[in-house]
DNA sequence: TGCAGAAATTGGTTGGACCATTGAACCACT
DNA sequence: AGTGGTTCAATGGTCCAACCAATTTCTGCA
């Protein structure tokens, strides 16, 4: 089965290891929750130490995308090329009210890209599917009274991925778990995001009519109703928030 | 009857000792470039094996927070704070011209924000200091017949600085770093970037003048051009992009 | 004093060992 | 058939004790 696989020469050994394993992914046409050889039989057939391999890994898994789980194996979390770029961001002090601002202003444009280059190439599938979404986020927010976090964050995924490009919802998704642990307690509004909903039918409209500055517009607005939510629920506490 | 049972977590040695650290730095007060302990310094105090210490320092390592060097020592590249959060981004085949244009696409969204924040925030001391690298970028524009890549880059950087959000920054320059061995060897297109130099000095303006929609509308005029040199230069070549 | 070579320091790698968790197979009992 | 418990091999997590390679520091000779 794994008869691939070639020893590794050369310095930059860990770096080595993952060059052979993307290759070794590629080869094998694994995808997301492929599991791959053991730690063992990679240090084996690479004819490198197994801690050697673990390091190579750690990096992979702190890149989020493979995930280790003891006593059962290793596990591809995301599509792997041999050609890949990486891009870490570290955001020092994220769980304040600052940091939660500092995020909400680079997703305001974000957002607001996203939209309006979805207006421009969104297709047919792509409209209905954004609208699927739309309509079922409506319905939870009516049945449970504003409680929609999840079909919301569903609905704004739909528009990343017709965006036709894979960065927005990378980025962004990254900072969505980011402050997701805040997103659990919000504040002390219980409205949260009330005053957000009617802005998702105007930004799909704008979208489904093929118009950019409209959709970019009606997110900038959406985004303009978060900011103020957050802006009234740090007033609201205005202590916890540094000790 | 879905009681939501979020997952235990039992085991986290090194994690821990990233904790650890991260508060041994703030306790002694390192910035970048400090040194930090030994790996066997850290094993023996911490009481953990060296195998963990370096599995730890692999992780910072690959988030650009700390540079090794063999003989020497482990050093900060980076403020390191005890409420850290990371978004490492990969993008997949990164090197190609779609993987280019998407990440214009981003930084479109990105640039135009940050100059219409920085049109807003910027006081007289960073509107001063932004002027500077526009001198500075127009004398060597001048003198060296367009190429200015190093002193514009330091232009646009004063402008994230000055928009009061470092996540510009960062994302940004980690984008730039990213492809700059493709900004090195600019598609064959002789005079990369000649178009965009105006828009350097409306920009300018825009900010100096506080008026932050006119700063994004000339951030977006000079992206504009840079996607049409790119589109120009992929033109150009239609060929050994994919053999 | 200046500098080449030895010695100590430090990250990189190796091999081997043991622990903790997982999952499948097996078994007894209902 | 199904439920629950036990065993056991596989696998990732941790540890240890070396040695290698690059770097820095010290030393002693000219």
């Amino acid at each position: 089965m794994t008869d691939f696989l070639p020893p590794i020469q050369t310095t930059a050994r860990d770096d080595a290891v993952l060059k052979a394993l993307a290759g070794f992914v590629r080869q094998e046409a694994l995808g997301p929750g492929g599991k791959l050889p053991t730690e063992r039989i990679l240090a084996e057939r690479l004819k490198v130490s197994r801690n050697t391999v673990r390091e190579a890994l750690t990096r992979w898994e702190g890149l989020g995308l493979v995930e280790r789980r003891q006593g059962s194996g290793t596990y591809l979390k995301a599509a792997v090329s041999p050609d890949m770029l990486h891009m870490p961001l570290t955001l020092a002090g994220g769980n304040d009210f600052t940091g939660l601002m500092r995020t909400l202003e680079i997703r305001r444009a974000l957002e607001a890209e996203a939209a309006a280059l979805c207006a421009v190439r969104a297709g047919k599938a792509e409209i209905d599917e954004i609208e699927r979404k739309l309509d079922i986020m409506e319905e939870a927010f009516r049945t449970r009274a504003g409680m929609s976090s999840e079909e919301d964050w569903e609905f704004h995924q739909s528009i990343y991925r017709a965006s036709g490009n894979p960065l927005f919802e990378q980025i962004i998704s990254a900072m969505h778990e980011l402050f997701h642990r805040f997103w659990e307690h919000p504040l002390g509004v219980r409205d949260f995001g009330h005053a957000s909903f009617p802005y998702h039918r105007t930004i799909f409209d704008c979208i489904a009519a093929h118009d950019p500055d409209g959709a970019r517009a009606e997110a900038l607005k959406l985004i303009a109703t978060v900011e103020d939510d957050l802006k009234r629920g740090a007033a609201n506490l205005k202590l916890s928030d540094r000790k």
